[in-house]
RNA sequence: GCAUUGAUGGUCUAGUGGCUAUGACUGCGGCCUUCCAAGCCGCAAACCCGGGUUCGAAUCCCGGUCGAUGCACCA
């Protein structure tokens, strides 16, 4: 049994991860977030609006999840992905079938359906090209899920493949919102779509899942970021295209200020987010070495984008699994919806100082081409207007200008033209779009196989022959789907009802708490090691006979206990919970 | 999508044509118990789905679903 299996196994017994649908025999690429999964999800997502809504100020959009044609038409999710596919019977591999069809010189092959294909690989007698041997049937690939939108045959409608599309596409509001100032940036935490061919290695690959992107929308001109200084001087493992290259594939340590200043990081934008993806990551409960950064190879890039980084999290069975990817996609997205749409998405910049500009310009006299050429007056007067400053001064009295194929002769003292002093204020430009993209669910997997440990423990006094171990999730106090846990030591009323009262005091404060008084005390704190539940706290005799009422709080992860007064338990669980106090210090260490 | 392989209570598992389908752990109800799982009594809970062969199928055959692995795919 692999720790990916333990895990999972786990997940299931104790309600984090759960197959969909599983009552019906289940479906593959769907899960369930049981009520601690789903808890610890949250917990991960909110952790994530900490980063990028309050502390970047980057304000969170709600897109619908299915999208109308026009938007990935523009985006190429349409065009591109619906790919025939045929495998050969020997060796397995698999080829475009158009494609092998069109190598024989044959014209048209793209409108036809699989059907067809089939056909012309028969009547061509077309094999395999690696081993020769019998093609199989092909297929359509398409990883969008279609619908349709309204009754009868409606109009064609997709779930999204990834959030980043709505922000797109609220590009102008979000300009405007944000006051038509560069940069902004817009987010959204959604369920996105693929119809995966075979998806696979649980919930690391699934039709349905969750993004957090971030949409940074920046100056092209100006890619340098105005809080660098807060990441400059912090150490990142990077796995850089020349490192991947070469045969030893080794990582290395570099500060993000270095990665920009030599370039191997492309600018400081990028690599700002590259540092605040660590950040973020590292809190939740990622292990440091367990997570670099590495570099797309120039031929897995994207065609548009200039530079791409993705973390990389080292996972037991899979080995490194990409979890977050950040890219500057350039102008790429705003243009292409700017061609479909017909609707100019840019940005006007003024210059601190107007720029002055020394320029030919022409300046045919309007009132009098008017009544000249009625009609074609303003096609005349556009075409004079391109004339460079050597073609007005080599002509002589008169210049013939070409409108539609018709020569038009304008005398040139209808003509103003010289140098002038061009006063230009600013630019229009379409910002490029910086864009870290989180896959949730790979994140939270990754943080429960990170929180995973079995713990061996001295087996007591006797030499017992097995080993006593406990599997304790280790989860960050912030992402821990319960934060303490309140028993009685044992299910006498007494006891019962001074634990439900602290239990009630704990909840009413805003800290998730769990009560539990079945069986014995051992077995309820293995229980919540199992769920990683930071704290227990237990009420004893002492609680309610002593003077100071003592309750016993453990610490999950040493299994120390310290004895606070019951009447200090919410502060000190806040303390403790916060991490602004350490557990020995916040009461009476005591061993028993 | 193809190939190989598997599927029995919540979990792990025994059973391989013939009783009311093992056992353990977990869970629940008691008892006992003054701080780290496995003390006692009791209870609950399963043969992946569909078809075929057979007097009789959890078991054999075919198809499907789901999982694992390999190939391919992962914009």
């Amino acid at each position: 049994m692999d720790k990916y299996d333990k895990v999972m196994d786990l997940a299931k017994r104790r309600g984090f991860l759960w197959n969909s649908f599983e009552l019906y025999g289940g479906a593959a690429g769907f899960f369930d977030y049981g009520p601690l999964g789903c808890t610890v999800k949250r917990k991960i997502e909110n952790l994530w609006r900490d980063f990028y809504v309050l502390n970047e100020g980057c304000m969170e959009i709600e897109a619908p999840t299915i999208g109308i044609e026009d938007i990935f038409v523009a985006s190429g999710h349409v065009g591109g992905f619906s790919d025939p596919l045929t495998e050969c019977s020997g060796c397995g591999q698999s080829f475009r079938a158009d494609h092998l069809i069109e190598a024989l010189g044959i014209e048209g092959v793209g409108a036809l359906n699989t059907t067809q294909l089939d056909e012309m690989i028969v009547e061509h007698n077309i094999v395999c090209p690696e081993c020769g041997c019998k093609l199989g049937k092909s297929f359509e690939f398409n990883l969008m899920f279609q619908t349709k939108i309204g009754p009868g045959t409606g109009r064609p409608g997709y779930l999204r493949p990834e959030t980043a599309q709505g922000m797109f596409v609220d590009f102008q509001r979000l300009s405007r919102f944000y006051r038509e100032k560069l940069p902004f940036g817009a987010v959204q935490i959604g369920k996105s779509y693929r119809n995966e061919i075979s998806p696979r290695q649980g919930v690391l690959r699934l039709r349905e899942f969750t993004q957090a992107e971030c949409e940074f929308f920046v100056d092209p001109d100006v890619k340098t970021h105005p809080n660098f200084d807060k990441y400059k001087d912090v150490k990142l493992t990077l796995y850089p295209q020349a490192q991947q290259e070469d045969e030893t594939g080794t990582t290395i340590q570099k500060t993000v200020g270095e990665a920009v200043a030599d370039g191997t990081i492309a600018h400081e934008f990028l690599a700002y987010y590259v540092a605040l993806t660590n950040d973020f990551l590292t809190c939740a409960g990622i292990s440091p070495e367990d997570l670099r950064f590495r570099q797309h190879l120039s031929d897995e890039m994207a065609h548009y984008a200039v530079d791409c980084w993705d973390a990389e999290i080292k996972t037991d069975r899979f080995g490194w699994v990409e979890a977050v990817g950040i890219a500057d996609r350039t102008d790429y997205d705003l243009t292409a919806h700017a061609k479909q749409s017909k609707v100019e998405l840019s940005v006007y910049i003024e210059y601190p100082e107007p720029i002055f500009e020394t320029k030919f310009v022409v300046k045919p006299d309007m009132g009098k081409l008017g009544p000249l050429f009625k009609g074609q007056a303003k096609a005349v007067g556009d075409a004079l207007k391109e004339l460079s400053a050597d073609a007005i001064q080599a002509a002589g009295d008169e210049i013939t200008v070409s409108v539609n194929g018709e020569n038009f002769t304008v005398p040139k003292n209808l003509i103003a033209f010289g140098e002038e002093n061009v006063k230009i204020s600013g630019k229009t430009i379409v910002p490029h779009v910086i864009e870290p993209s989180y896959g949730i669910d790979r994140i939270t997997y990754c943080v429960m196989e990170h929180a995973y440990d079995e713990e061996d423990l001295a087996a007591g006094a006797s030499e017992e022959d097995d080993e006593e171990s406990r599997i304790v999730m280790r989860f960050k106090n912030i992402v821990a789907p319960y934060q303490v846990a309140v028993h009685p030591l044992m299910g006498k009323p007494e006891l019962s009802a001074v634990a439900k009262k602290l239990f009630n005091d704990l909840v009413a404060a805003g800290i998730m708490s769990d009560y539990d008084e079945s069986g014995t005390i051992g077995k309820r704190y293995r229980r919540n090691d199992e769920i990683g539940i930071p704290f227990s706290v237990t009420i004893d005799f002492d609680t309610i006979e002593k003077e100071n009422k003592p309750v016993t709080i453990r610490d999950r992860d040493t299994m120390k206990q310290i004895l606070v007064s019951a009447g200090d338990l919410v502060a000190v669980m806040k303390g403790l919970l916060s991490g602004e106090k350490r557990f020995e210090e916040s009461g009476e260490v005591i061993s028993r």
